[in-house]
RNA sequence: GAGUCUAUAGCUCAGUUGGUUAGAGCGCAUCGUUGACAUCGAUGAGGUCAGAGGUUCGAGCCCUCUUAGACUCACCA
């Protein structure tokens, strides 16, 4: 043996598992019955990694599961660790246009079939690498049943999904504010808005008989209404009526109306209503049937209606609309320490813009209602346990889900409009000689045929009550024209990776009973093992794709696991410049140095500190226990070279009578690690079995390092012989319990025991979890 | 505004139903090791477990309040 623990070995350990076929989950088909605890399907599907992720840190925590599944299968169980990824709709377009952009282009250079297959080939190089990290990383996954999203089967099955909920009526499309990012072109869910408090200006203005305070004076051209509290002694005899404003481009008319909305206390007690460009203002504008008056557009700049504000961006035309205020005396005064909550693009970082559009939903309460049940009958458990409440509670207020985003990264949904029967559909599309064409359908059609359109489409609006198709017609039921175009939105990456658990396991969402065997036997899973920040994103989209596609959860426990910070217990970013890599980590210390830094001395959804440091603390426990190993062997050879007839009988004494056997004579110091080694056996069981990673990993070190090593192995150097047998019983049961966490060294120790030793066990990634020596010791 | 979490040695953190002198790694000091160990071993310094009060025979751990951070959710212009 080398006089220290090499990981240039560890690609060669991970061959030796694959060519052995280990990982490879065995329907109902297990070597033996290997502990009382073991013969069971045990599953977990890995959070698909996003296809365009370089590997990070998170990536990393995959420890987690991989020390569960590798535990599992010393168990003996019929473990499925089920890997993949994901295509990652606007996270992948995210990074792509910035690729683009550096070569000078835009998304807007190309239709969008072209964009498509280029983001595909993008995708398709760095999938390869994802792949070669994680086994680099020792992950024990059953690469013969990885997925990646977009695989056609899949997106198959989701367009069934899809057209399922369209069945059941939870499908509809309407024309709701969302949340509009001009910057990324879409729009986004409520969970994709970031609020950040900011400090910004208050503007009290001149507005018909009112003052009123707005922190947006440049929506006001969209204004359709005027409200006050109907307490509001101040105002009672404007409600209803209708007053007229200076609006800077000429006067306009609005109504007052009287709504509980407003506060009394803040500002003048007056509210402009612009229903088009505010949520708030919106549901306003629901109660009381106002107009929605568009001014600014998709681009985020003012609109034609707004005169000669037209063009101007948003913070551009409110910099004018104060200035010329001022001009005209229309501002009263200006709070500029304001400070208040913008919504900004979790992505970008831009302003949300809320835009009234048309949009896809889901509702959601019918989803939401047994799922929100499961969590609270323990059908899915929480760990750390108070994560259910957190969960609970936002089940519980939940709404509709837009699923549909106006980018082309992704499967579009399965609907199709008539452009004959329906001329208004807006449509943008690039000709033969790449020019982009605006305009509806009726004013174009006229000058580019429908297959110029068709052929150059980069997107289409069609109207909130444009009659739509789900299954794709030959040509218009209605008018009988072939002139169909499909919806150019496609799905949140959510709607997909919220059906991953039952895609992945062959699911048939069509016919359930033509559902795989991997389904029957696996699902639900054991765990699923993720971050706290996509809990409602993905944790609750599963399990409501779960019971109402497969009538069960999709896992039985969801197991939350904290982030890596860094030593000053800071996020890890780019931009903060303290990014630890794990793998250039995993090359200059070893893999399972990285693993066990992970999880060592971490306590449950707790925020992990790592820096290089406690990697290389952790390098030097991995290479004590290689060198700990290396001893004990040469301890063998010369005892050997001295008597060439030496055996080890591992036939050790039970230091308790079994079974009312009679005490047998045991050395001080043997009995003392065998008792130690019995009490670690227990104490690392109980705390795999729930999720204690952190003091089972402590555990482990202490026991092998002060104890057997500092100790036991010290006292038996003087030794011959019958020091041997607890030698190599302790070692190998440290082994195996140490298996799990760091596969490499112990796998790559083991093997040297089994060319010398002849054990029954060949490899130890499917060897046996060890139980207690003594007959009396129990294990929970 | 509602809710949750955190506060333990210079630094990063363990401490699972309350029980004898509160632990680890890194760092620090002294000594020893070069035939298991990119070292390793031995010994040691260092904590009124954020503060105050309470429950208890007994509290780092349970309860209340205070202070300081972090996070989640929420439509206030």
């Amino acid at each position: 043996m080398d006089k220290a623990y090499t990981p240039s070995s560890e690609p060669d350990i991970y061959k030796l598992w694959e060519s052995a076929d280990v990982f490879t989950a065995k329907i109902g088909k297990l070597s033996k019955a290997k502990s009382a605890s073991g013969g069971k399907p045990y599953s977990i599907i890995l959070p698909l990694p996003n296809a365009n992720d370089p590997m990070h840190m998170g990536h990393a925590l995959f420890t987690i599961q991989d020390i569960l599944c590798r535990y599992h299968r010393l168990l003996g169980d019929s473990v499925l660790w089920l890997p993949g990824s994901d295509h990652a709709g606007i996270e992948t377009q995210f990074v792509f246009e910035k690729k683009l952009q550096k070569e000078g282009k835009s998304r807007f250079d190309f239709d969008r079939e072209t964009l498509y297959r280029m983001i595909w080939d993008f995708v398709e190089t760095n999938r390869e690498i994802n792949i070669k990290q994680m086994k680099q990383l020792g992950f024990s996954m059953d690469w013969t049943r990885y997925h990646y999203s977009l695989e056609p089967a899949i997106v198959k099955n989701i367009l069934a999904v899809f057209k399922k909920l369209h069945h059941d009526g939870l499908v509809y499309r309407a024309e709701k504010i969302v949340n509009y990012c001009t910057h990324c072109g879409t729009a986004f869910s409520n969970l994709e808005v970031d609020y950040v408090d900011e400090v910004t200006s208050l503007y009290y203005m001149k507005y018909g008989p009112f003052t009123l305070a707005t922190t947006r004076p440049e929506t006001k051209f969209g204004d359709t209404a005027v409200a006050v509290n109907p307490k509001d002694t101040r105002y009672q005899q404007y409600i209803g009526q209708e007053i007229t404003v200076d609006g800077l481009i000429g006067p306009f008319k609005v109504k007052v109306i009287a709504d509980d909305m407003v506060d009394m206390q803040f500002g003048t007690g007056v509210v402009k209503i612009t229903p088009a460009h505010d949520p708030d203002d919106f549901e306003a504008g629901l109660r009381h049937h106002l107009a929605i008056k568009r001014v600014i557009g998709f681009d985020g700049r003012l609109n034609e209606l707004t005169g000669k504000y037209a063009g101007l961006t948003v913070s551009q035309a409110r910099q004018k609309v104060v200035e010329d205020m001022k001009a005209s005396g229309m501002l009263i005064k200006v709070d500029d320490q304001y400070q208040h909550r913008i919504g900004r693009c979790y992505k970008c970082k831009h302003v949300i813009e809320p835009m009234v559009m048309p949009q896809w939903f889901v509702k959601i309460d019918s989803l939401a209602k047994p799922a929100l049940a499961a969590a609270q009958k323990g059908q899915v458990k929480f760990f750390p346990l108070r994560f259910k409440k957190q969960f609970t509670d936002w089940m519980q207020n939940i709404r509709d889900w837009n699923i549909s985003r106006q980018i082309v990264w992704g499967p579009r949904l399965p609907a199709w409009y008539c452009l004959e029967c329906h001329p208004g559909i807006k449509l943008n599309f690039i000709t033969p000689d790449k020019t982009v064409v605006t305009g509806l359908y009726s004013d174009l059609k006229a000058n580019y045929s429908y297959e110029v359109i068709k052929s150059g489409l980069q997107s289409l609006s069609a109207p909130v009550d444009t009659t739509y198709y789900v299954d794709e017609p030959s040509s218009c039921p209605k008018c009988g024209s072939s002139h169909l175009l499909q919806e150019t939105d496609t799905f949140d990456t959510w709607f997909l990776s919220g059906q991953w658990p039952l895609n992945t396991l062959g699911f048939n969402p069509a016919d359930p009973s033509q559902s795989s065997p991997d389904f029957a036997y696996f699902y639900p899973t054991s765990v699923l093992d993720t971050l706290w920040d996509i809990l409602f994103f993905w944790v609750a989209r599963m399990i409501m794709f779960g019971l109402y596609l497969a009538g069960d959860v999709p896992f039985k426990t969801v197991h939350i696991h904290a982030r890596v910070v860094d030593k000053a217990g800071q996020k890890m970013s780019k931009s903060k410049g303290n990014v630890i890599d794990p793998v250039s980590m995993t090359q200059t210390y070893g893999t399972d140095a990285l693993r066990f830094a992970l999880v060592y001395g971490v306590a449950p959804a707790a925020d992990i500190a790592i820096s290089e440091d406690k990697i290389r603390a952790h390098r030097n426990f991995v290479n004590k226990i290689w060198n700990a190993s290396r001893f004990i062997l040469m301890k063998l050879d010369q005892l050997q070279s001295s008597n060439p007839d030496l055996k080890i009988n591992f036939n050790l004494p039970l230091f308790k009578g079994r079974n009312g056997e009679a005490e047998r004579d045991l050395n001080p110091a043997d009995l003392a690690i065998l008792q130690k080694l019995d009490a670690l056996i227990v104490s690392t069981t109980k705390h795999l079995n729930s999720y204690h990673f952190g003091q089972a990993s402590e555990g482990l070190y202490q026991f092998f390092w002060h104890e057997f090593c500092d100790i036991y192995i010290e006292s038996v150097k003087s030794r011959g012989e019958d020091a041997l047998p607890i030698l190599f019983y302790v070692l190998i049961t440290c082994l195996k319990l140490l298996h799990p966490f760091i596969p490499f060294v112990t796998e790559s120790v083991y093997q040297q025991l089994v060319a010398r030793l002849g054990l029954s066990e060949k490899m130890l990634a499917v060897s046996s979890w060890p139980t207690p020596h003594d007959s009396k010791s129990s294990v929970k």
